[in-house]
Parts: structure tokens; sequence; C-alpha cells
DNA sequence: AAGCTTCCCAACCGCTCTATC
DNA sequence: TGATAGAGCGGTTGGGAAGCT
């Protein structure tokens, strides 16, 4: 808003291209002296000609030290298929429920892997065949190490709202501490009516049972675990996070 | 070995949302 | 309250790598 650092100011001058690692080292020190934000001052403080938009997406899809660069798992590929069934494709929430994960690595995974093809199924030849067995293996394993289903907590009956695993409920109550009463917190539990009048948290593509269970079942309680404090990230408010527990547990 | 096909992913584009004035 | 700028999101593209014939 100081208006001195518009996207397309000098967009003229913007260098366009894959990045030199010259123009990777700038941006990271730019980011370690500054921090995150305020994109577009990046090229009048750090000399690199590129655009605002150009660095943010560099630093959040590469140079951040928090990805994994590794394959995407089995896994983390269950993961991909489940919430892009219950939410449509939203990859930057997606992505918030992936430890290191950019929403622009699972748009590509997913349109790579499944988006000429029903969830679940895989694209043919000899890539495809080693992915798909590594899948099936990885089920194998799931069905031969059967998960506890996760515990639920009823929600007080005379509220007729819904129920939250209960690790969870230790989560929001932790987050809640020193910031709101539980009462306050009662959007986790929405009604029926809620759910069904509040359309940012409905989903056409979804259409599903509405509990937690599937999602839960991918990995059971380690993978809820896993899911968890990594979906809230570091620079995530408080709403933020419960929201995303909202979000997670009203699909 | 060479040419073709498919996979993979970095990067760009246009649009929308949000905050600020 | 509308205008503007910053930020973020999803869709798309282009090119290199890997696999296939």
């Amino acid at each position: 808003m100081d208006g001195g650092c518009g996207w397309g100011s000098i967009e003229e001058a913007w260098r366009k291209g894959p990045w030199t690692a010259k123009e990777d080292k700038l941006l990271v020190e730019h980011v370690r002296l500054h921090g995150e934000g305020r994109w577009n001052c990046v090229s009048m403080l750090s000399g690199l000609r590129r655009s605002g938009k150009s660095c943010r997406l560099r630093w959040v899809n590469y140079l951040r030290p928090d990805l994994k660069k590794e394959k995407i798992t089995p896994h983390e590929e269950s993961i991909i298929i489940e919430l892009q069934s219950r939410w449509g494709n939203r990859w930057s929430a997606i992505a918030r429920c992936l430890p290191g994960r950019t929403d622009n690595e699972i748009k590509n995974y997913w349109r790579t892997h499944f988006k000429k093809t029903k969830p679940g199924t895989h694209l043919r030849g000899a890539r495809g065949d080693a992915r798909l067995q590594s899948q099936q293996q990885y089920q194998l394993q799931q069905q031969q190490q059967p998960q506890e289903p996760p515990a639920y907590r009823e929600y007080p009956a005379e509220t007729g709202r819904s129920t939250l695993p209960a690790q969870f409920e230790e989560q929001v109550a932790s987050l809640a501490q020193d910031h709101m009463s539980m009462e306050d917190l009662s959007f986790l539990y929405p009604t029926p009516d809620e759910l069904q009048s509040d359309a940012s948290f409905t989903d056409e593509a979804s259409g599903d049972e509405g509990s937690w269970s599937c999602l839960w079942n991918l990995g059971g309680d380690e993978h809820a675990a896993a899911v968890m404090p990594t979906a809230f990230g570091t620079n995530t408010s408080l709403q933020e996070q419960l929201h995303l527990l909202y979000m997670l547990g009203s699909k």
C-alpha cells in the first residue's frame, strides 16, 4: 500500500524464465534479512530484476527451507486423492495438510497422475505401473496392520452438534487456551443446518458422508498426528488453525 | 542409436480476495 | 464506500528427462 512497488510498475524490465543460482541466492538473502512478504519490494531491496509475483512463487515453490525434495510417497498420494475428492482443486488447502509440499507440486502431481483418469487409477506405462505397484503395496501394508479407529467424543447431545475426534479436541483446547473459551469454539461442531448454510464450507465435488472416518482411515492416528501440526504451519493464526480443523472435521 | 512419446515440474498468466486508504 | 495495491490461488504452458519402439 505504499504505492512504491506495484506488480507491474516496471514490468517491461522484469526478467522471466528459469531462475539462476545467483538469483536464488539473492532472493534467499533477501528473505533472510527482511522476511517473507512485501514481495514487490524485493527488486528494489535486493537488486533482483524479477517481479514480486515471480519472487514469491520462486520462494514458495522452490527455495523455502522446509520444502521436501523427495518424491511424493504413497501415503501422501492417498491423502491427496482423499482431500481432492473432498475439497476439489483447492490445492493450497490440500498442501497445508502435507508437510513440505506446495500447492504447485500437488497440482502438478494430480494433473500428471489422475487428471485424465479416475482417482485411484494410474496412467499407463512402466512408470505408472511402478507407481501402481507401490500404492498397492502400501495399501496392503495398511490392511495387514489395521489401525484403531479414532476415538470420538460426543459434543453435548443437547446442542445437536457433530463429533470431533478426541485428539483433535485436545488440540483445539490447547489452541484455545489463553485465547477463547470452548463456547467460542462451537463453530467447530457445526450442526447440519450450519454446514448447509455456510457456502464456504460446502463442496459440490465432495458429496461425501461428512465424517472424519475417511481421512482418518488413511493412516490412522499416526497419520492424523502427522497431518494436524503440519497443516497449521508456523505462521498460521489461531483463527486459521481452527478454521482448518473445522474444514477437516466438516468434510 | 535415433526418433518419438510420455512424464515431470518450474514458471507464467489471469483472476480473485483482502487490506488499506 | 469505492479505488487501489498486495498477495494468493488455480489453470496452463514449455522444455528437459526418461522411457519406449
